[in-house]
DNA sequence: AGCACGCCGACT
DNA sequence: GTCGGCGTGCTC
């Protein structure tokens, strides 16, 4: 009887204490502390705000994740709370957590992972919203003006003559004291406004499309598992459409006043791809990708989180736009390897997007022209609903693919340009049509080396060959960085006898040029587009015809879409297919046919042109004929024989310090660790030195494992990743594939 | 991560 | 005798 009184007090002498998430990137501290909520700060005190705490002796920002009434430690207090709103909400703290269990790195690193920079936990962010001024006037006009008697006041006011609301920046052009002076008269009030700092252009709208049977069924058969959270694979040959299908399922998502994320490879996220969804829904679609300023990107995500958009369009991060209604959720090229962040947290932007189509309800579409060997055998397994798109739309024909065999063509003297290439190009130049080369080596040559003593330039640090640039004559590590002036003398013999081997882009500009010289060429690589929107400007000016060829990296592989290129050749298939892999099979074969997808997208014929110098290469023959089951069929039977993915699942751990035999015990050590409480099904192999042994002055080791039914695996893996840390000196990255 | 505490070598 | 090296351990 007694109770009732006993709760109705205790509120009062309640205390309010906060478990916090400090902001440091270091799994030695990836755990909770508990700080006392001080009694100003309890109401404005929310689960999923950043808070100000003094850590130790310093001050750090860091996330409340939960609030409780007892603590078992003693407390400091709460310094500050630093949001109006949370920023992270009940899904993503949940979503954190699951990225925390599946990448096995550090919580913080996962919710920094999930957030724009803006609102990030971590003393260096500043970034504020930005506000545009106003002025208006605090009653009438006329009456006002009797009130002031120097001109240029009167002036200001008579900027109110047409506009209740003028811009503050206008009225202090005409006079900046006159409106300070109204101001604190009180004859003019000031209004703040927020303003987003990006806008999509403005297009001109565009109605559907009438779709095609394939185009039609796919999209019936989405739409029929709205509220579900199936997931499907839209398997559609390069031009067929398929993005035709996604405006079409967005339109019905709409409808429902649901909201809609469609993520895509970075690289395509080219304002070619952007206007085909901003004519359908303007006004309705944010932007999110690495192009944007930190500035841009927080007001993107307002837009998404506010509900003044139902669209976000974006790259491997846009899988955590904060959408509270989620209707359908799209992953086009779903094959790209862009869709696995490389660094830590290493996660899958698939994982995320089965975990929130799971929560909202909603479908989820993987589309490509390749899937991946992994979504294929999901959906030959009935995981996944296979949706074929065999057509082109508008009828166009797939291009002719020639492989050329380049031992023939060195004993012929034409080692870079095949005598074949080089007719058509000619061929296709003289129609005034278009030719794009794929070459995916940025540099001019590779490895130089001096003719008379046998030097060769390695980078110190990573102990691999430098590669020249030519046009900023100097030589550069791909992998650290490192960069050197160099000139035309020996260093070790001092005799000018360097000869310069290898071929990269810049290389093959400048022959292009001596063999073409006519023509006009661009280079599309990240060098020649290493400035803020030089990656448009190519792209535009080679749609506008400005250029004939087009040479580049496999950046020009992807998303472009350019109806008078009728010629696509690929100078060094062999390149991708010797990549130290289990991957690169799949890789060349999705690199060569999306290269190849490029040749002749509308009424004009392509043609595509492979160099190689094994021409009776499976991947390859598979390629020119445009066989992609062949392929999947071939590869599969290699992964299963080999023991790699999808068959098994594959965890890299890599051992790094900067001496050379603690990362070689310590990385012994957990094999021994590993051999002990692995199942007897499960495989080991290492440790060896990395591929890149050496990098930026840090040794690499590397163990793989290979499992398929391992359930205590992940905790012996926990378990190592703890004993690990007790050598300061020695990291450990854990790294899944699958 | 930072910072203090603590235990050994080489200096004014 | 002290200054300073960095190994170890803790931070609500």
């Amino acid at each position: 009887m007694q109770l009732p009184k006993i709760c109705s007090i205790l509120p009062l002498v309640m205390k309010m204490y906060a478990d916090v998430l400090v902001e440091i990137r270091s799994k030695h501290i990836d755990k909770t502390f508990t700080y006392h909520v001080p009694e100003s700060l309890e109401k404005e005190a929310i689960v999923g705000k950043r808070v100000l705490v003094l850590f130790g002796k310093q001050k750090l920002e860091g996330y409340i994740l939960a609030l409780k009434n007892t603590s078992d430690v003693k407390t400091k207090d709460i310094l500050e709370i630093l949001d109006e709103e949370p920023v992270l909400n009940e899904e993503m703290l949940e979503l954190g957590k699951f990225l925390q269990e599946k990448t096995l790195s550090s919580l913080s690193s996962c919710y920094s992972a999930m957030l724009p920079k803006a609102l990030k936990a971590s003393k260096k962010t500043q970034i504020h919203k930005k506000e545009t001024l106003y002025l208006t006037l605090s009653g009438e006009l006329e009456e006002l003006q009797k009130e002031v008697t120097s001109t240029s006041q009167k002036d200001v006011l008579a900027l109110f003559e047409n506009e209740a609301r003028i811009l503050k920046s206008r009225a202090t052009k005409v006079s900046a004291s006159a409106v300070k002076t109204l101001l604190k008269n009180g004859i003019l009030n000031e209004e703040k406004e927020e303003v987003y700092r990006y806008q999509i252009k403005k297009q001109e709208e565009e109605s559907a499309k009438i779709l095609n049977d394939e185009q039609q069924l796919a999209k019936e058969k989405i739409v029929s598992s709205f509220q579900k959270n199936e997931i499907f694979l839209l398997h559609g040959i390069t031009g067929s459409g398929k993005t035709e299908v996604y405006l079409n399922v967005i339109e019905e998502v709409l409808k429902l006043g649901k909201e809609a994320i469609v993520l895509v490879p970075e690289i395509s996220l080219t304002p070619q791809f952007v206007e085909r969804f901003s004519k359908r829904f303007p006004d309705d679609i944010a932007l999110l990708h690495s192009g944007l300023s930190d500035g841009e990107k927080y007001d993107e995500w307002r837009k998404i989180l506010r509900g003044e958009v139902h669209i976000c369009i974006g790259a491997r991060s846009a899988s955590f736009a904060p959408f509270k209604n989620l209707g359908i959720i799209i992953m086009d090229e779903e094959h790209s390897e862009s869709y696995k962040q490389e660094s830590s947290p290493r996660y899958f932007a698939l994982d995320v997007l089965k975990k929130r189509s799971q929560t909202h309800k909603c479908p989820l579409v993987l589309g490509s022209a390749t899937p991946s060997l992994d979504s294929m055998a999901r959906a030959g397994k009935k995981l996944y609903t296979y949706l074929p798109m065999k057509k082109r739309a508008q009828n166009a024909v797939l291009p002719e693919c020639i492989l050329v065999d380049m031992a023939e063509e060195v004993k012929n003297r034409h080692p870079i340009i095949s005598r074949e290439l080089e007719c058509s190009i000619i061929e296709k130049l003289n129609k005034n049509e278009q030719v794009m080369l794929l070459l995916n080596r940025r540099g001019h040559s590779t490895t130089i080396t001096c003719s008379n003593c046998g030097f060769t330039y390695r980078c110190p640090h990573c102990e691999i060959s430098l590669t020249y640039h030519k046009s900023s004559k100097n030589l550069r590590c791909h992998y650290c960085g490192y960069t050197k002036y160099i000139d035309d003398l020996c260093p070790n013999c001092h005799e000018k006898s360097l000869n310069y081997y290898g071929l990269g882009t810049e290389k093959l500009e400048e022959y292009l040029e001596n063999i073409f010289p006519t023509a006009k060429i661009v280079r599309m690589d990240a060098d020649s587009t290493a400035n803020k929107g030089m990656h448009e400007k190519i792209t535009e000016d080679f749609q506008n015809h400005k250029y004939d060829i087009l040479l580049g990296t496999q950046m020009i592989s992807k998303g472009l879409d350019f109806p008078n290129v009728t010629l696509m050749g690929i100078l060094d298939a062999d390149a991708s297919l010797q990549i130290p892999d289990y991957k690169s099979n799949e890789k060349t074969y999705s690199l060569l046919s999306q290269a190849s997808g490029r040749a002749g997208r509308k009424e004009k014929k392509g043609l595509v042109i492979i160099q190689t110098f094994q021409p009776e290469n499976y991947i390859l023959q598979c390629v020119k004929n445009h066989a992609y089951l062949k392929f999947y069929q071939y590869e599969m039977n290699i992964r299963k024989t080999l023991k790699y993915p999808p068959f098994y699942y594959l965890i890299l751990l890599t051992f790094k310090s900067k001496d050379y035999s603690t990362v070689s015990k310590e990385a012994n050590k957990a094999k021994e660790f590993l051999e002990q409480n692995k199942d007897p099904q499960t495989i080991l192999l290492g440790p060896t030195t990395a591929n890149m042994f050496l990098v930026n002055g840090v040794y690499h080791f590397e163990i793989l494992i290979k499992y398929r039914f391992d359930d205590k695996l992940i905790n012996t893996i926990k378990e190592l990743d703890k004993f690990v840390l007790l050598n300061k000196k020695v990291t450990m990255d854990i790294d899944f594939h699958y």
